[in-house]
RNA sequence: CGCGGGAUGGAGCAGUCUGGUAGCUCGUUGGGCUCAUAACCCAAAGGUCGUUGGUUCAAAUCCAGCUCCCGCAACCA
């Protein structure tokens, strides 16, 4: 794999950052991880999306101006990223000039091209909204459901792209690349969409909405949301319209991307519009969308312990947790992949203590305390080799990898912990303390040696999860987290000197621990 | 009859395609161990697999009907 290029949708700066919009940074954090442990060039967008009429107003309420009013906003957005560890490679604001600037180029190339076009259409407008309503919108009444105003019937001028040009294309694309859309169950909801699609309006006329990208030649129009907020994804790494194939390295070496994630309410715009426009552009289609599902929360139990969750980092203060990692894997292995899950706060209590603390945490801390209690700490070259714990962890490896080539990223922490739980029955098994006692030095050593040996594998693929976990680990194991995953072969231990007692920590420890208690 | 998914021990899920001892994670109870973070290992309790009927020597699994829940269709991350 040479490169690896995945993409967030961009957050709508309209509000701030909460559990949902996380969920889907730490799934893309989490698969841009692994894969980086994959190849040399991987790369991970992000950003929001600025632009359109809710900026105007919300911006306007608070008496300043919308730029004002996103940079405040895309600044919330880059801090609860930074407080979880979020290792974006570049995060796109819709108001860089560079984006903007593009966006202009890409609407003229497509009107040059004639895949835009102008066109005068009447509708019903509801001023409450600001915005047009189709006739099954309305309340039996005819009003406007929201406002309960009836609208009013506006004649309008603007710009069309011709979605319908692209449907059997696309049609033929979906079918032909069963796994462009993940997971594949939602593929037939976007086959029924696509039989019911109509050219889409893809500009606003100024008077209306001002806070947006102004159609070049055309100052009374402005760029609405399909081709200002999609295009994000190549605008980015620097596509030129006006000379595709001379764009920049980077443009050239990324796209197409490897996957983009999205929200499951969002799949209609990725998986039709961003298609087509991509194929008026004449640029190849990214390798799979992938449609995650939404994090419930019970509310009752949430707002009785914890008060405010809705916040991305409130889960961290709720615990008082110093580090994101049991919060990115409580919501990366929250749910199956394309699913919803849900978020309590006794289930996050529990699968985190008993995972990372109890099962994970506590193999390395018990292990590395008898290495040093026996052998003072050291690895001795005549206990390094291979047996059946090294192999299987050699084929977890094959499996993690697996299920991340189908983005399955809990079925693959799933896996990870499974070689946690038989790495701690082959300790208890094999009793170390017992052979120690009885003198059998030598099987003592192989025995810890081997845990030890796999407790690298585990430092490496719990990484994408838990960056700062599995770089503790890695410490006292005097580990290369940097290790590439092709490059595991269970035989990085070196001998030598490898820990101290006062070295040994506990890379985490149980939520409401006692120890815990005592450390604060 | 709009399209699709689902109903499995206290919770969340796998198993259904390719019928044949109902499995996993967490929780509960008892035991073991004593290296470790009240941890780890073992065992047990707990399910007539939504419902009715059919096919079969045999159905969670196949077929038909029914009930309930959910997604999409309808700009919520």
């Amino acid at each position: 794999m040479e490169k690896f290029y995945t993409t967030t949708a961009i957050d709508y700066v309209n509000g701030a950052p909460h559990i949902g919009h996380a969920y889907e940074k730490i799934l893309t954090d989490v698969i841009y991880r692994h894969f980086s442990q994959r190849c040399d060039n991987a790369y991970f967008l992000t950003g929001t999306d600025e632009h359109g009429i809710k900026i105007q107003k919300t911006s306007a309420q608070n008496g300043i101006s919308p730029q004002e009013f996103c940079d405040m906003n895309a600044q919330k957005f880059k801090d609860a990223w930074r407080a979880l560890d979020i290792n974006y490679s570049q995060f796109i604001r819709t108001t860089d000039e560079q984006h903007e600037r593009i966006v202009q180029k890409i609407f003229k190339k497509l009107v040059d091209k004639g895949d835009i076009y102008k066109h005068s259409y009447t509708g019903l407008y509801c001023s409450g909204c600001e915005a047009f309503l189709s006739e099954k919108d309305l309340t039996e009444d005819g009003l406007c459901p929201d406002h309960l105003k009836k609208p009013e019937v506006v004649k309008e001028e603007n710009y069309f792209f011709k979605l319908t040009k692209y449907k059997d294309a696309i049609i033929k694309h979906i079918k032909t690349h069963p796994d462009f859309i993940v997971p594949s169950f939602r593929v037939n909801e976007v086959l029924n969409q696509l039989e019911n699609i109509e050219d889409i309006s893809v500009s606003r006329v100024k008077s209306n909405v001002s806070w947006g990208v102004p159609v070049e030649n055309d100052p009374e129009q402005v760029i609405y949301v399909w081709i200002d907020a999609l295009s994000n994804y190549i605008t980015a790494i620097g596509y030129d319209p006006e000379n595709p194939n001379d764009g920049s390295e980077k443009f050239r070496t990324l796209w197409p991307a490897d996957v983009q994630v999205i929200g499951k309410d969002i799949l209609k715009f990725h998986s039709i519009y961003w298609p087509a426009i991509l194929m008026a552009l004449d640029l190849p289609l990214p390798k799979h969308i992938l449609a995650h599902g939404w994090i419930t929360i019970d509310e009752a139990k949430m707002s009785k312990s914890l008060g405010n969750v809705i916040s991305p980092t409130g889960v961290l203060e709720a615990f008082e947790l110093s580090i994101p990692d049991p919060f990115r894997y409580y919501m990366a292995s929250a749910a199956p992949c394309g699913k919803d899950g849900n978020y309590s706060d006794e289930d996050f209590k529990e699968k985190v203590n008993a995972h990372l603390a109890n099962s994970m945490g506590n193999l390395l801390n018990r292990t590395l305390s008898m290495l040093v209690k026996y052998f003072d700490g050291d690895i001795k070259p005549e206990f390094l080799g291979k047996n059946e714990l090294t192999a299987q962890a050699l084929e977890t490896v094959k499996a993690v990898k697996h299920h991340f080539d189908y983005f399955e990223v809990q079925e693959a922490s799933q896996k990870i912990i499974e070689l946690v739980d038989i790495t701690n029955k082959y300790v208890t098994d094999n009793a170390p303390w017992t052979l120690a006692k009885e003198g059998n030095t030598e099987k003592c050593g192989i025995v810890l040696t081997n845990v030890l040996q796999v407790m690298t594998v585990i430092a490496s693929l719990i990484y994408p999860y838990c960056p700062n976990i599995a770089g503790e680990m890695a410490k006292q194991l005097s580990y290369d987290i940097t290790t590439k995953l092709d490059d595991i072969t269970c035989d990085t231990l070196r001998a030598g000197h490898l820990i101290n007692k006062e070295d040994i920590k506990p890379v985490f420890l149980r939520v409401d621990s006692e120890l815990a208690e005592k450390k604060k």
